[in-house]
DNA sequence: GTTAGCACTCGACACCGCTGAGTGCTAACG
DNA sequence: CGTTAGCACTCAGCGGTGTCGAGTGCTAAC
């Protein structure tokens, strides 16, 4: 069967209707409301057409149509546009990833908070963890009596605090110099398979010159071994779970509780946002989820990357009536911001 | 009228049947069940008794009867154990302490999420504000020829990062030298009302000592200013929201939404948390909260405190039929646990 | 190809009446 | 005087019924 221009007119406005409204639209609705010259009748045997052709579903006999997820990938495809940011939306954004550009652990997690805000929906981040994390530098910077902090920078420019407890904290010029000898040794390590940091021989080495304060090597060893292999671990966090109360869809409680527990499967987040193709905004509907608890929800997800640097993944989870434009700009002006921010700060 | 022995056992097996059903209990229930050598005609008239004193309460006519908040109160006064907590909860309590010692900031979110598992309700932690922060040491650490860490230790020994961009970073020795010099003129100051951290007349002399680098010393002492004002803030965590949808109290997707906003408040959440007692903990129950919004609930809430040092408040918050016992036991073993770890720690 | 008209379907809603759990009252009992 | 059995009463919950209205599909006419 043909898909006609009018077919297509009327598709577009059962999406839109029901996007905004969650309730099946019926001929006449459309005829008033859309009014294309057309009569009710008319439109009702387009309708039928287009159910043939499985764009839209009946929910029941007496009711009138809403999309299919065959329907809603048609519009994600051929009729939806991306407009630009509202003057509110651009600068929630703007703003939440100038303040905290500067401790880039928080920033896509507040990042994922401000969209959870500006799309009513749930948003889940995970950061990059591609390789092996790797010190690039490390320094002890003193607290008091009975202990210091290891502040450690990683490779992918990730900075850690781990407070290290001693019997006796050394003093400022000991750390410091201690500082400078875990440096040259450590920069440039990571974790291998069996935990252990040093190469062969060099624990012996740096025993002798921490000869007084064996204990605070260890200490210092034992924390860095738990901040790297912490940073191996994948990390994703979600924001705006509540958002899912408020769409009718959900309002069973049995329905958002599904949802609710799926969310809190990290492992399964995951592989979600993992396989990321080329596109530079992917959009599962509803079926074509791999995650069975997640197929009565679409998810539009992107890798955020600015130049060659990955800061990770971000998905907006919501239900197959959401609004993908507006999740699609949103995420469209994320990517575009961070690339602008960062490179106006590395190019001087 | 008088609460004799009797009506006392009645009442407390109408809490804890419902605390465990959350259903309306009747006489004959109670009779069966809680046999205690009296008919359910018997228990019918206690029950009138104890309806008159306005200790439980009638949903409909030809219900059973459940506790009223005034019921709760003398149960939690009178009737209620704390228990020792089992293998379990003890183990996950020590673990998360244990684990996290080593980033004091973490380790509250951490614990509250703990106890959110352990008493399936919502926990809720805030960070002690008392006075103003204060600087107790800094250091600046290499990061990239784009940007170094300003890491501060704080008063109250809470560790902080800022990543400053600036359009050449100092070297390694340089921001030794730079650390050394603004730990001696910045260690015990803090953010003033207007907003400057440096005594007058000390501008000046940082900046000639900072000659090649005066765009650094700004953009830290920027950067310190942020991390001190931040700190000066109050901050709350939330834990566990999603365990409201268990209880079938708030079944309806409306009353759920309440809660959820209402735990969205930090300001409320803060008062809620803040008028401590001198009792270890308090015990609100329903109507007696001072915020309007949950007065379905009751909240269960401590001083989290080892030796001298606070580390801030938590509380539980569930429906009044939560079960008190568990959750007074649960905050009663956090307390005793921290405490523990901290002197151990100190102590040596 | 389009439209008006009509019969049909079916969910939503309101309105029964029944059932069963639970009560309060009363009278009898020890 | 406290306890108990018996009985009438209440009322939420549940399933069945009837009505209403939105929406459809089909047919015949334009």
């Amino acid at each position: 069967m043909l898909l006609n221009e009018r077919k297509i007119r009327i598709l577009e406005a059962i999406v839109n209707d029901y996007i905004q409204s969650a309730e099946p639209i019926g001929s006449r609705t459309i005829a008033k409301k859309y009014g294309m010259g057309i009569s009710s009748a008319t439109i009702r045997n387009e309708m039928s057409d287009l159910e043939e052709m499985g764009l839209i579903i009946q929910p029941h006999a007496s009711a009138g149509r809403i999309p299919s997820d065959k329907g809603y990938r048609l519009y994600v495809d051929r009729l939806m546009r991306r407009r630009s940011l509202t003057e509110d939306e651009s600068s929630v954004l703007q703003q939440v990833i100038t303040e905290n550009i500067s401790q880039i652990d928080y920033m896509m997690r507040e990042t994922a908070k401000a969209i959870a805000v500006l799309t009513k929906c749930t948003t889940v981040v995970s950061e990059p963890r591609a390789k092996r994390t790797v010190i690039r530098h490390l320094q002890l910077v003193p607290v008091d009596d009975g202990s210091f902090v290891l502040v450690l920078v990683t490779d992918s420019k990730v900075v850690k605090n781990h407070l290290v407890y001693v019997e006796r904290a050394p003093d400022y010029e000991t750390l410091q110099y201690y500082s400078a000898i875990l440096n040259s040794v450590l920069a440039g390590r990571s974790v291998e398979g069996d935990g252990d940091i040093l190469e062969p021989g060099t624990l012996e080495r740096l025993t002798e010159q921490f000869a007084g304060d064996r204990r605070v090597l260890a200490a210092v060893l034992r924390a860095a071994r738990s901040i790297l292999t912490s940073e191996d671990e994948a990390h994703v966090y979600t924001s705006g779970v509540r958002n899912i109360l408020g769409f009718p869809e959900f309002s069973d409680i049995g329905k958002a509780r599904d949802i609710f527990e799926a969310l809190e499967e990290k492992d399964m987040l995951i592989t979600m946002l993992g396989r990321n193709g080329s596109e530079d905004i992917e959009i599962i509907i509803g079926e074509e989820n791999s995650l069975e608890r997640l197929r009565g929800c679409s998810v539009i997800k992107t890798d955020c990357r600015a130049g060659e640097r990955s800061f990770g993944s971000i998905g907006v989870i919501g239900p197959t009536r959401m609004d993908y434009g507006q999740a699609v700009s949103v995420l469209d002006g994320i990517v575009a911001r961070i690339s602008a921010v960062i490179n106006a700060l590395s190019g001087g």
